[in-house]
DNA sequence: GAGCGAATTTAGCCATGACTAAATCCAATG
DNA sequence: CATTGGATTTAGTCATGGCTAAATTCGCTC
């Protein structure tokens, strides 16, 4: 069994390598920033990690998970991500506390919990944000979104996936109406780093910032 | 925050001071054979624990739970009874199921949790197997059980309370229908530690053996 | 190609909570 | 009242996973 620190680390670099450009290597100063450790923890960690051949480390360069890597994190994020889905479809947690009741108990269910919970929920795909939720045997949609921040003037897209690491926006989109689903036209673009003006469903408009607009992720609506 | 080691030994001491005579101290041995950890990492830990004044210490003799001690311990049975209850009623756990995920879940659970399944039960008084809840401010019922083994020929009882120590008792008793609330008149005792002839409702009949009978508690019925 | 600065790694330390082996205490027995 | 055996404590070790400070490496600029 992996210790709860292993998963930690494992869940936050496939998380972080999801977050880079593909075959980017994922740095220690980055998994120590989203670890909130030192760069000397990091790297004690890693050679850990290495060791266990859950991830190859290229000294000075970087990590990457090895497939066995990836099947343990991606064990520990289908966990977490149906944790999210039951803590509100069943308890009413709000949008933006899903993710930190998820952190504290997905390490402390068991196989059994789990297949509970997924039956509860009717064997669902996707998470409480809109992420996928691999499979028991480690499958993982792809999904072909859009950041709504890459979106050209007129175009009109349903949201589908927001970054869960900012409980503050989360929190913000729920009281604006701006939940997975929503449809939204974007009216106006500020040239460079400037808000989006976008229009939700028919008669409302609002203004989101553009750091916002880079955490949505959005389905293009048929023209 | 108390780590969960020391939560672990809080429980398991409260536990054992109430299953002993009323004044008699819980002793080391007892500690570490509940705690499945070899003496002396009892000891180490009861030294840690006196320090922190959540109990007190008489070398060689045994512990006692200080005021705050048994404060901390309930609090600690209370999220573990609750979620006992939660598991049964709204995962469907099996009676011998839940005793073992609650204490992988107990530690891992916030007070929000603690709340949101305290009011999805409708503020329950009595978990899972009969013990009271405690609440949050740390009061708990006391109960004037008897154990089943004590009662006389000719009695009558309600099963109130069994013990969730032992999972293959449980799993027997909830087979053989014998669950909380159950009305049980004893029809013939064992004159030493025999089993226990005991009739069930008004047409079943059953042999419990003493050990079992030990274990639960019971109300007597009006005669 | 030397040097600089930032990132990374190494070295060495600490707390927690286990362990074994050895010493010590205490109660019971003769 | 000395002895002895079981319970308890002490002493010393280990693994885990943090930390800081110091050394090292790499990429970039001159």
């Amino acid at each position: 069994m992996l210790s709860e620190a292993v998963q930690d680390y494992l869940k936050s670099i496939y998380k972080l390598s999801h977050a880079s450009q593909a075959g980017e290597m994922v740095t220690t100063s980055l998994i120590a920033e989203r670890m909130q450790v030192s760069a000397a923890s990091a790297t004690n960690m890693i050679k850990k990690l290495a060791e266990l051949r859950l991830l190859d480390h290229t000294p000075y360069q970087g990590v990457e998970l090895t497939p066995t890597g990836v099947k343990m994190a991606l064990e520990i994020v289908r966990h977490h991500r149906l944790l999210e889905l039951y803590l509100r479809q069943s308890l009413g947690y709000d949008w933006d506390q899903v993710d930190a009741e998820a952190d504290r108990l997905e390490h402390a269910i068991s196989e059994d919990f789990e297949d509970r919970i997924d039956r509860a929920l009717g064997f669902p795909t996707v998470g409480a944000h809109g992420e996928p939720i691999p499979s028991k045997e480690g499958d993982i949609a792809v999904h072909n979104y859009r950041r709504l921040a890459d979106m050209a003037e007129g175009e009109r897209c349903w949201i589908r996936q927001v970054s869960d690491r900012d409980p503050a926006l989360l929190r913000y989109l729920d009281e604006h109406g701006l939940i997975l689903g929503t449809e939204v036209e974007i009216r106006e673009r500020a040239p460079f780093r400037g808000p989006l003006r976008i229009a939700i469903g028919v008669d409302r408009e609002h203004h989101l910032g553009l750091e916002a607009a880079e955490q949505i992720y959005v389905e293009i609506a048929a023209a």
